[in-house]
DNA sequence: CGTGAAGTTGAGTATGCTCAACGGTGGTGG
DNA sequence: CCACCACCGTTGAGCATACTCAACTTCACG
């Protein structure tokens, strides 16, 4: 870890991104009848805490790579995303970065601790969210203790997530790593209703990198490797089939 | 991580650890008045949330590496330490390891997740606990909104610290992390309001290991590398001096 | 069609792991 | 009570995995 002109390089890089891009966000008026939107809640939560969290929200669009929040800023909002990918980003002081996660449309964003953001939030893609102002929110679940409950429910699910992150991160392979990765979206791919096999990765290989705590090389050198072993096959590099996800599923649980 | 053999011993170490250590775990009625009880929950409840937890409470008692509970089973009851040192681990199929966590009096387990523990709960020291039963937990949650925003509270917190340990597997260097647990168990230590730069270290090289993605080779060079350089000093292996923290705090953070 | 970012591939290397030997320590049984 | 034994921790030597650096290719976008 010893390169500090790649890392100051990066760290330049990432400090001017942000006027760069911009942080200006538009805002726009929840739109009632948005059937995205209900697809995004369909998370945990039932029509009637939609129709509750949709009486305070209001809609957010996001260019890729726009900040929408940065960590250690207040946070006074609770997200969900209806469209789009974003990255969750820790930053250490030399420019290393690490990705604690991916959102995709029917995720929540900010539930972690209280007071600030703990990590910053920037867009993959382009992005529309929506946006429901804690204060109100605290209202809102005192009134109706059901919607409290499920929102504690996705908050215990991603702590049980970040406990397969930390056993990915400290005990698994670089090929168990990629292996884990590809099944994740694939899982998620499904759950959304794609066809079987398909995923689309939208993030760069430095965003996988980022997230996998490994070089964006060795991501490419692996997924060449899965390539050549026939468990996947692609023309692009951001579109991808697993052909095989059984085998792809031996390979991240360590097995052989 | 092509060792077979040690794999192998270990899975076998740890499987029989069940059985030779005994899954048996002493109950005791709740002690209405024990000063550690108010500790334990000291955490973020107050008096009131305390005093409705206690009345659905039960004791548990636990013997240096014996297990509350297995990943995967049925997570039937909420715990609370009130004394002792747990780890919470992950295995894969080839007994590599994970510890996602230690816990300490005043810290809860049992909340990632639903149905299921997501993780095993072993005892690294003897411990005695406070038992919840979820189904008697729901109800009281329904009376006291307040005792589940707690709960809720503390499962975010749970969150943030799980991502902090994400950036801390995924990005940091070997030197890094040691620095990191030292000053995180010095932080915990001080919480409890022991006396500045003594701590404790009660789980094995191993343990430590199995936390920060690390072999326990490592640990233990890099424990010698910082006695050296005069940043910690010991006589037991499980009790340390931090002497500088503020240069410890500067290698965790990656600053030189 | 040109340009810059992203991705791929190769060569060399460093960090941290594996394997092995040894020293200390606490617990147990004779 | 002492001796033994197993476990834990430390240190050394060699090595493997994945990183760094660099060149080249592909792709998206203007």
């Amino acid at each position: 870890m010893n390169s500090e002109h790649l890392d100051i390089k990066r760290v330049a890089e990432l400090k001017s991104a942000i006027p760069r891009q911009g942080r200006r966000i538009e805002l726009t008026a929840p739109c009632k009848a948005c059937p995205v939107q209900r697809a995004a809640a369909a998370a945990a939560l039932d029509a009637a805490d939609i129709d509750h969290l949709r009486s305070i929200a209001s809609s957010v669009t996001l260019t890729a790579g726009q900040v929408l929040f940065s960590e250690g800023e207040r946070a006074d909002y609770l997200y969900s995303v209806t469209l789009g990918t974003l990255r969750l980003c820790k930053l250490m002081a030399d420019g290393r970065r690490q990705i604690t996660g991916f959102l995709f449309p029917g995720d929540f964003l900010g539930l972690a601790d209280n007071e600030s953001y703990a990590y910053s939030a920037e867009a993959v893609t382009g992005c529309t969210l929506l946006r429901y102002p804690f204060a109100r929110l605290r209202q809102l679940m005192a009134a109706y203790p059901e919607l409290e409950h499920k929102l504690c429910a996705i908050a215990r699910h991603e702590l049980a997530e970040a406990q397969d992150q930390i056993l990915l991160l400290g005990r698994k392979t670089a090929r168990e790593r990629v292996a884990s990765f590809l099944l994740q979206m694939l899982e998620r791919a499904t759950r959304r209703g794609l066809d079987g096999g398909r995923i689309a990765v939208p993030m760069t290989r430095e965003d996988m990198g980022d997230y996998l705590g490994m070089a964006t090389e060795t991501i490419s050198r692996i997924l060449t490797e899965f390539r050549n072993e026939g468990m996947i096959s692609s023309e692009n590099a951001k579109d991808l089939m697993l052909k095989r996800p059984d085998a792809l599923q031996r390979i991240a649980e360590g097995l052989r």
